[in-house]
DNA sequence: CGTTCGTTTGACGTGGGTCAAAGACCGTGG
DNA sequence: CCACGGTCTTTGACCCACGTCAAACGAACG
């Protein structure tokens, strides 16, 4: 089910007594999200106009198409954006990841789907609402600006790797890119979760499943990574990173 | 050979009477570049530190991996955005038309190489110049912002296209975008100007020049499309969209 | 009119897709 | 505690879309 909790919908007291709990000044991702530019004061005017909404794993949080009503802070979980080709056929775009933002784009319609993973927890906005307030605050544009920027160099990453690696390199790049990306939210260790599964994956790298799981397995017969249960533990990143050829 | 010229480095009365002549407020490309949301006096700021810079084809303006010193918009002419993996394989991320601007992430270094196909003209702006303005105006932050959200957008549309879509598809698809592009710029026809080789067409889908060729022979063969010099005129938009799958 | 460089076409090989069948994992209930 | 059913993963056998290699073709230019 879908939980949501409107962080002014009690009375006053209530409301103040969650956020001394919950707050944004509190919040686990605030120094690695788009709010880590806020000054305290800002912090509590955009709190003002948040809402807490949390999804089981494999709840939709939008679907590619629909009105593009609200944006998202991403605070704990993890997120699967994919784009369908009218035939069924799915491309991952990426995995949203604690202290990411969704809705970038600011754009009068989703352009990707977004599921849970895993059990996720989001800060929702009103993208009006939103929008108002980065118009008034240049340095929140900026910041969102810079992230878009950072975005658009992930994205040509991606398109070097679909259009001109192969299967082993692919693998091997993605879970370099996943690693790399998991050290950045403070969890930086040799054995990374991967939330997705095998299909998960090969339509992030544009292939099918039984290759995913084939290249996998190989890796883990040439003893570079070790399968565990829900995710890999990377043995020999010298040499994982000599595959991935980049 | 590259020609540059300041726009300031001649003596004042030179200088206004170029600027009469090829300044910003008679630039071609005004309405559908960035500064299409600059008032006429902010213009003529930017103006002061512009330099107009032409290449000749096949001349390189940067290369991946520079410092970003410099960032561009592109005035008239193609250049090619690619980069290259540490062996030799090459992704084209991307073409860059009149009204475009390179340089959008303004990050420190190039992240592609840029290449001219045909003669190119551009206007020239030292990053940390630039930069600066951006800074005191944030409207043109917010253009620059929707301009990143839209080259966000369009890369999504080719992560799907490389890891999802077939030879023929491909093809299918990216004449039609170059088609839209091109429209976009006032040259709404449907003979599309293909000012990038095979192998640059390939190396943007993520394909061989040999399949590339082959599949634009199959689509001239069933008179969906007539390949003419320099160029393919598009003769059945319909079952090119069909093909295209989108 | 020959040279050069890009394009087209053909013949053949292969990486990864397809199809199918085990196997592993997990929550549920007996 | 184990048996069971559903779901995801692994593995094998086969096949095809596309890559590779090579030769012929054609337009542009001195």
């Amino acid at each position: 089910m879908l939980v949501e909790t409107g962080s002014c919908e009690r009375a006053a007291h209530v409301c103040r007594h969650r956020r001394s709990e919950n707050g944004c000044a509190d919040c686990k991702v605030r120094l690695i999200s788009v709010c880590s530019v806020l000054a305290l004061t800002e912090l509590e005017e955009l709190e003002a106009l948040s809402h807490h909404l949390t999804l089981g794993k494999g709840q939709t949080l939008f679907r590619q198409g629909e009105p593009a009503n609200s944006v998202f802070n991403v605070i704990e979980g993890t997120l699967r954006l994919t784009r369908l080709l009218p035939d069924g056929r799915r491309q991952v775009m990426g995995f949203a990841l604690p202290g990411d933002f969704l809705g970038l784009a600011l754009q009068e319609h989703y352009s990707v789907s977004a599921e849970a993973l895993d059990p996720v927890r989001t800060c929702r906005f009103e993208r009006q609402d939103f929008a108002t307030v980065v118009e008034a605050k240049p340095h929140l544009l900026k910041s969102l600006y810079e992230r878009a920027g950072h975005e658009l160099t992930l994205a040509q990453d991606q398109l070097l790797l679909l259009g001109r690696r192969t299967a082993e390199e692919k693998v091997a790049a993605f879970l370099l890119s996943l690693r790399a990306r998991f050290a950045r939210i403070g969890h930086n260790s040799v054995t990374v979760e991967l939330p997705m599964g095998r299909q998960g994956m090969a339509d992030h790298l544009g292939m099918t499943m039984e290759t995913a799981s084939r290249m996998m397995s190989r890796l883990d017969r040439a003893h570079i990574i070790l399968l565990v249960p829900g995710g890999v533990r990377l043995l020999d990143l010298d040499r994982l990173e000599r595959l991935a050829a980049s």
